[in-house]
RNA sequence: GCCCCCGUAGCUCAGCUGGAUAGAGCAUCGGACUUCUAAUCCGAGGGUCCCAGGUUCAAAUCCUGGCGGGGGCACCA
């Protein structure tokens, strides 16, 4: 448990002992906030605004009594508290509180802000699953970029996360890039709703394109092209532990016996030739069909059994990572689920809106159906991996992103990938100018000192939240947060560098302390932009 | 017509599981180079938090109803 975790809870069970009933509940609300001008306090709580009406006193005595009882309790790590406002209470800790805090900082070095599981809870996390019929584009970028840095965070926060691309590898549309390559190879004419760039003709050497059949040309089609989506998306930095076959779920027979399944549960029933699911008893608009009067089945259908494998492979939760213009699908897979018999929260169902590239002031149309998107790779070539990721991961996921190339090239601190990163070159290089032994003296000889300069509380106070925030971005699937306090970080260590020299510093136990807080603020810059999945660089 | 997301500074967006004087980046304007990395830093201006009601000690945040933008509503994949 983190300082800032153990001052919440001795300010909560402070609050807790002054009333005598459900304590639990009081306690569940009580916040340790960070008031909004650091001259008002370092943290500041709510408990006596919520203890109030219990008590049927006035909040700002309730603030007064509360104070003394932390007083008590906190001793020396407590220099002062106020009442202020309406009744928030304020806590002005002590040098030495927020240095036996950098202290535990160190102690967690590159696992600070981790949750170690004794029983990691397994995650699948579905994202991408771009159809294996081209290449990757703009609109699969931010499920990529989002997917991963989830896999990330929940992953830091103590899951095992199985990264998963579902390959669409069984209907017409494998087919019709067969004859894609075909009619190339051939010199005919490209069918009408076949598939069309430039990539279609370096799929399979010419000669076995004319000379295979069709369900061999097929395979090979479909490897190649899996292989160059492999190739963006490694080159992206993500990486899939599992790669699903949908095929392999007619091959195996997983679809006739997910059927089979609802057909005994009584989830099914025959109309109009087709086979339907009664989805509409578990919350969805209409009923939906499974297998066509054409006797295919549906994609949905497909779409069932691959629930029912992954419930098997014993997932506490299966994230779907999906484009907005999926969100449709939502009450149906949820039907699905509850057909099957599992609960609603088994599945989470996360979509993010769209992705636009804005030159000059205008927007650059990216949809597919327009027949002219920006690819994956001419993304990460035009402004690189990590002002890629960067400005795909920054902004919530339910929000469109706009990304202007001009700036996310840019290479100074206008650009908020830079700036990050240069706080973090610039600590490796003020680092640099120590010797190894006077870096691991400073570790192990911590102590107050000198009182801290307000530059040096505040940038202690940023690291300390580090934790919570990644906490909550977690909570939320929120990698947008991790950005958000990577900045910070940055912003407050940039101050800190401006007001505090570190090198020679006097007197020493200040030098100490200042290259305690150079290695903290690296440390923890280095795991948010780790998160993202963005580089952190020693030296730019 | 129904469902989902969004509406906050000139622009792009945080904040929205309710708290104090609403934040960041960009852009604009002004300033700082005998430096621990100036690929930097400091400062300033800039707001009916879409509108109207409601709940609350307290609303950008929650509820209701509008308005505006985007997306989705197949026996397609």
């Amino acid at each position: 448990m983190g300082p800032v975790e153990q001052l919440h809870r001795v300010v909560r069970e402070s609050a807790a002992a002054l009333v005598s009933t459900d304590r639990e509940g009081l306690a569940a609300q009580i916040k340790l906030e960070r008031p909004p001008r650091a001259d008002l306090g370092d943290y500041s709580t709510n408990a006596a605004l919520l203890l109030a009406p219990r008590l049927q006193s006035a909040p700002r005595e309730v603030a007064e009594q509360l104070g003394g009882v932390l007083a008590d309790r906190l001793g020396n790590a407590l220099a002062r508290a106020d009442v202020a406002g309406p009744g928030f209470l304020n806590l002005f800790l002590s040098d030495a509180w927020l240095i036996d805090g950098l202290r535990t900082v160190l102690e967690a070095g590159s696992r600070y802000g981790a949750v170690t599981a004794e029983h990691e809870i397994a995650v699948n996390v579905e994202f991408v699953s771009a159809n294996p019929t081209g290449p990757v584009h703009l609109g699969h970028a931010r499920g990529a970029a989002y997917g991963d840095a989830l896999a990330r965070l929940l992953a830091w926060r103590g899951c095992s996360v199985t990264r998963e691309f579902y390959v669409n590898d069984y209907g017409s549309q494998v087919r019709k890039l067969a004859e894609s390559v075909r009619a190339l190879a051939l010199g005919e004419p490209i069918p009408e709703d076949g598939y069309h760039g430039d990539y279609v003709g370096e799929l399979v050497p010419v000669e076995r394109a004319r000379t295979l059949d069709l369900d061999e040309l097929s395979r090979e089609a479909l490897a190649a092209c899996l292989e160059l989506i492999r190739g963006s998306l490694e080159r992206f930095g993500v990486r899939f532990d599992v790669w699903f076959s949908e095929r392999s779920l007619h091959e195996n027979g997983a679809v006739a016996s997910a059927l089979a399944r609802l057909d005994q549960l009584g989830e099914t029933y025959n109309q109009d030739g087709a086979l339907w699911l009664r989805s509409t008893k578990h919350g969805d608009d209409r009923d939906r069909v499974l297998i066509r009067s054409d006797g295919q089945p549906t994609y949905f259908c497909s779409d069932i059994a691959y629930l029912e494998d992954k419930r098997s492979r014993g997932y506490a939760t299966l994230f779907y990572v999906w484009g907005a213009d999926h969100h449709g699908y939502e009450p149906r897979m949820k039907a699905a689920l509850e057909a099957l018999g599992g609960q609603r929260d088994e599945i989470e169902l996360i979509d993010f809106q769209f992705v636009h590239l804005i030159g000059g002031g205008e927007r650059i149309a990216m949809s597919k159906r327009e027949g002219e998107y920006v690819t994956l790779d001419e993304l990460t070539t035009a402004i690189g991996v990590d002002a890629a990721r960067w400005f795909l991961l920054a902004r919530s996921h339910d929000t469109t992103v706009e990304i202007d190339p001009e700036l996310a090239t840019r290479k100074s601190a206008d650009n908020p990938v830079y700036y990050v990163q240069y706080a973090h070159a610039r600590i490796a290089s003020v680092l640099a100018r120590l010797t190894e032994d006077r870096v691991a003296q400073a570790r192990s000889e911590l102590a107050p000192g000198e009182p801290l300069h307000p530059s040096e509380r505040a940038l202690l106070k940023r690291l300390l939240a580090f934790p919570e925030d990644l906490a909550e971005a977690a909570e939320r699937r929120a990698p947008h947060r991790v950005a958000a306090a990577a900045l910070e970080l940055a912003q407050e260590f940039t101050a800190f560098y401006r007001d505090c020299h570190v090198v020679g510093a006097e007197p020493p136990t200040t030098e100490t302390l200042r290259i305690a807080l150079c290695l903290a603020a690296r440390q923890a810059i280095a795991i948010a932009l780790e998160l993202l999945g963005v580089s952190a660089p020693e030296q730019m």
